[in-house]
DNA sequence: GACTGTA
DNA sequence: TACAGTCAACGCGTC
DNA sequence: GACGCG
């Protein structure tokens, strides 16, 4: 280890890694090596669903009971191989650092990103999301519960026609991703997505809400398709959350659903053997990418 | 984590 | 050289 | 316009 740090190689590339014995998820162990080796290992199945996307990175450079905070522009120090893409915002624009390669990956490791958020659209197209993300939120733990309302969601998605993917979150509960095509920008995106969330509700009023306030949802499982937005996020696949035990956002085969037994059921430390055992389940989700115009037209028909 | 200003 | 201080997001819905 | 929320 030298005065910078240690040395990792990865994608060609050396690169030092400082303080890698730190302890990043309290007294767990994992250290912010540890956490560079995950990405090193995972680049390659989590990098068809990042590349291309604005970035936005959630940093701990004092580990996850230190203070922790979102960065979305991208570093000046950054090195000038780690890319980035220039977003239009309210006022002007900024520049977003984007993974294209898993020395990325194990570059913003080295910046303490435990996790990281991808846009749902990608640098080429930014108004149009190529992925329509249903988060079943439940109220405090209740995993039984997300199993259910997955369930239920990846019922109606097949009425409507549309294909569901499924990853466990990290934290405490599951995505429903749904991949389309790019023909509609967000505002339009979102509305059909809260046309299906309303749906779920309506037909589970006793355990599915649309409510955005907590004191609202009356022990509901919260159905949040708000992130369906321009500039808004939700976390990778394969990506580490902040939480004890360093758990992995997971992406599950739905046959899997009934064994599962918690959004944190696999982390750092098991996240490999299940990589090499189990086929990706989301292997070709862009091939299988929907119109989201005849969703629409298909939940206005189920009303009838 | 990286940088800046001050002693 | 050492160290204290500073900075590092944002859109939508509701009140 | 501020606040709650993720
Ligand atoms: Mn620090
Ligand atoms: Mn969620």
């Amino acid at each position: 280890m030298g005065a910078r740090g240690e040395s990792v190689r990865v994608g060609g590339r050396r690169l030092d890694i400082g303080n890698p014995d730190k302890e990043l998820f309290g007294s767990s162990g994992i250290t912010k090596r540890d956490l560079a080796a995950h990405y090193r290992s995972v680049g390659p199945a989590m990098l068809p669903h990042v590349k291309g996307r604005p970035l936005a990175l959630h940093r701990f450079p004092d580990g996850i009971d230190g203070e922790g905070f979102f960065q979305k522009r991208r570093a000046d120090h950054a090195p000038d191989w780690v890319e980035g893409v220039t977003v239009p915002r309210e006022k002007g624009s900024t520049t977003m650092v984007v993974a294209n390669g898993t020395a990325t990956l194990v570059w913003l490791a080295g910046q303490a990103v435990i996790t990281l958020h991808p846009w749902l659209s990608r640098a080429d197209d930014l108004n149009r999301p190529d992925r329509v993300i249903i988060d079943l939120d439940p109220p405090g733990d209740d995993f039984p519960g997300v199993r259910r309302a997955a369930r239920d969601t990846r019922r109606l998605l097949e009425e409507l026609g549309a294909p569901a993917f499924l990853m466990t979150t990290g934290s405490r509960g599951l995505h429903v991703v749904v991949p389309v095509r790019r023909r509609l920008v967000f505002d339009e995106c979102r509305e059909i997505a809260h046309g299906i969330a309303d749906r779920l509700a309506q037909r589970h009023p006793d355990r599915l809400t649309t409510e955005v306030r907590k004191d609202k949802r009356g022990g509901r499982l919260f159905v949040d398709v708000l992130r369906n937005s321009y500039a808004q996020h939700a976390v990778a696949p394969y990506s580490v959350r902040p939480l004890a035990g360093a758990p992995v956002a997971t992406p599950l085969h739905w046959e899997e659903l009934d064994e599962v037994a918690s959004a944190r059921q696999w982390t750092v430390r098991g996240i490999g053997r299940r990589i090499e055992e189990v086929a990706d389940p989301w292997r070709g989700m862009g091939r299988r990418a929907c119109s989201l115009p005849a969703v629409a037209k298909r939940l206005r028909h189920l009303d009838r």
